[in-house]
DNA sequence: ATAATTCGTTAGCATGGCTAACTAACGTAC
DNA sequence: GTACGTTAGTTAGCCATGCTAACGAATTAT
């Protein structure tokens, strides 16, 4: 278990697994990153309106909650995308405290086409593996959202 | 967008797989940069400095290349690593516009902490995985380093 | 009614990305 | 050897994105 050139998927430890994948991650991103830039908009503003886009509807809390920011960070993302009017904005009826934001139908658009380009770049990388290895980093997907979701 | 639940890996594409993957990467890195916050310095300097401890010294250019960012970007970078004492600086004999940047011992000592903590929380996660799981994020793991060394 | 809590915003700070414009040094052509 | 173009880095100044502290307003609990 010591042999550390040739190791065979099973002989690595979740360390081993933890490193790589974190770096593979880092590297994958940043080359997503760059098709992004298309948009005009930033990637903290896409994820957020992603994250309205797929999951509907939410508050501001629910939302800065979902991306890992805090409250402030999250109110200057949602003024940002107001602004480009990406969202819209309402109060919320039961509590005035809380307000609720929601894509436009521009948003929609723009997190559509932000997808297309930012995923048929890698799709077109990951297209050239052999259908085996798709099949692998296809299971790694389920088992990481899964991971995710789990996370404590 | 149009994915589906209960897909089975087989069936999703090189398209689905690469959004999923996308998504993934973009939350197991927000994750595993909040152990990074113990070291007081930011993700783009802590990125930088693992480059120069993992690849030796270089000249400023070649270190924003490895980093996909501009000249200017890296020379604030830099200049706070130094402030830092976690690199140094020196001239280029050969080339006296040139300057040579390398990790100091703190700076390799730093580097490596951080590495351990993000490694081990994020192999604390994995940890919690059955182990079909965890040997299915390996082949996984090889299959994107793989990816990532062809990438054009 | 009053106190405590919760939700969101505002203000102010640091980091990290960019372009434009500059200086300094190198290489080449004459 | 001087002049010109190129290359390496820096400086200045913009914007986005993270944070904490402090606040206002609304809700909930006592």
């Amino acid at each position: 278990m010591r042999r550390m050139r040739n190791r065979t998927s099973t002989e690595r430890g979740a360390r081993d697994v933890a490193d790589g994948l974190h770096s593979a991650a880092i590297h994958l991103l940043r080359r997503a990153r760059k098709q992004d830039t298309a948009t005009g908009e930033g990637p903290a503003r896409l994820s957020a309106l992603s994250v309205l886009v797929f999951g509907g509807q939410t508050t501001l809390g629910r939302l800065a909650a979902a991306e890992q920011v805090k409250p402030p960070t999250m109110s200057r993302i949602v003024a940002g995308l107001k602004h480009s009017g990406l969202v819209h904005i309402e109060a919320d009826m039961r509590d005035a405290r809380r307000v609720q934001i929601a894509a436009t139908a521009k948003g929609v658009r723009l997190v559509q086409k932000a997808r297309q380009r930012r995923i048929a770049h890698l799709a077109k990388q990951l297209g050239r593996l052999r259908s085996e290895d798709l099949r692998a980093l296809a299971k790694a997907v389920e088992v990481l959202e899964k991971t995710i979701r789990d996370w404590r």
